[in-house]
DNA sequence: GCACATCTGGACCAATTGGTCTAGATATGT
DNA sequence: ACATATCTAGACCAATTGGTCCAGATGTGC
């Protein structure tokens, strides 16, 4: 019927292994690795436990950095997709918030980062904490890329891409407490927010989206 | 012995209630709320079971909800601390980095936010996200305060109260993948970043700590 | 002294946890 | 057809989880 139905026809509707990561990845980033138990994971993958101790033979926690890696190069693609065809720093970011806030908004599911739900309050292990600074880094690292490549100079654009990561990822906390997708579409404008008033920006050259 | 040993002596070296709040409030931060057993948070605390739940009767979750409130008190107090004998909203907020990053050095304990792990990474009750909302909003709030206090204009203040909740709350958050208190310390200059390059700031009046 | 409420100690429990193991189903190559 | 590697299915397990319960140790008022 519908392709939805995997049966015994079609034999890969979708492997079970990237099941088994999506399903993590997804529960991982509502409650946290300890949060969810690996009944779960199966149930929601759809998979028995020997599957799983199958293709990820250190259990939980492999699965858990696969799920990681694999949320974090979702966000490396919206990263790309963002900035890639975007004519300044700002208007990629500001891409980007968006498609983020629509996410939530269209998802209804406000996760946490998938990162650092799961390897952050996983195991104090350092093998987690290593790899989940290794795939922040490749964020900020891709941030700083486009930033260079839109034109910021080479000794601002590492400070631009950590500012922006920072940003991001307390937005995205405050709007998931808010439940509010406007926190993260309001954040392009703290790129060059000032406390001290002052109605019009930098009242010089192209002040909001630059470009 | 010394004043540590409470035996028979010293009825209240410190009420049994406080002693577990303390430490789960440690431990949650540290690994989450489903990260640490009732088992660790009495073995820190040094109460049997029966103590716990004679304080709180429902249990964890009660002992999370207490623990979240009082980490926040504490954290309302470092931010009056940083503000009060301030001039301006900048000062105030970079007195605020600097304590932050001064109690990670000291402890050397790269702790999270202490009312995310807890209520966060808990169960994904309403109750514990409306907690946290509140609490959370509370910050907010003492540091709105603060900036009108300080000078910034009332419809201004709350958005700065707001941004630098933002930039905290990442800002932790990468110090912490880092373990590297310098990013917490770098905060308050990201309160006036730009990305658009233009050396000198808005050029116009004045531009830095204002006030 | 006694009666009282408060608090402590820990034995006990059902449910769940992550993890192991193996018999069999299912490809895939020849 | 057969042999081989890959994968699935789930019974099973020890350890731990959060939680209950109550006997007794503490106070604290009278």
């Amino acid at each position: 019927m519908n392709e939805t139905a995997p049966q015994t026809k079609t034999p890969k509707p979708r492997p079970t292994k990237d099941r088994l990561i999506r399903a993590a990845a997804h529960l991982f980033g509502n409650r946290g690795y300890h949060g969810v138990g690996l009944a779960e994971i199966l149930a929601e993958a759809q998979a028995p436990k020997g599957s799983m101790y199958h293709h990820f033979p250190n259990g939980k926690s492999d699965l858990a950095m696969a799920s990681a890696t694999w949320a974090s190069d979702q966000i490396l693609l919206l990263i790309a997709a963002s900035f890639e065809p975007s004519d300044s720093f700002v208007e990629g970011a500001t891409n980007l918030c968006h498609k983020l806030a629509d996410l939530f908004e269209i998802t209804g599911k406000w996760c946490g980062c998938p990162i650092s739900s799961t390897l952050f309050e996983g195991p104090d292990n350092a093998e987690f904490h290593r790899h989940a600074a290794h795939l922040f880094e490749g964020w900020i690292t891709e941030v700083d890329y486009h930033a260079q490549r839109l034109g910021i100079a080479k000794d601002k654009s590492a400070l631009a891409a950590q500012n922006f990561y920072i940003l991001l990822q307390g937005g995205w906390q405050l709007a998931r407490v808010r439940r509010d997708s406007d926190v993260i579409r309001a954040l392009p404008a703290l790129l060059h927010y000032k406390p001290t008033g002052s109605g019009k920006t930098c009242h010089g050259t192209k002040d909001q989206l630059g470009s």
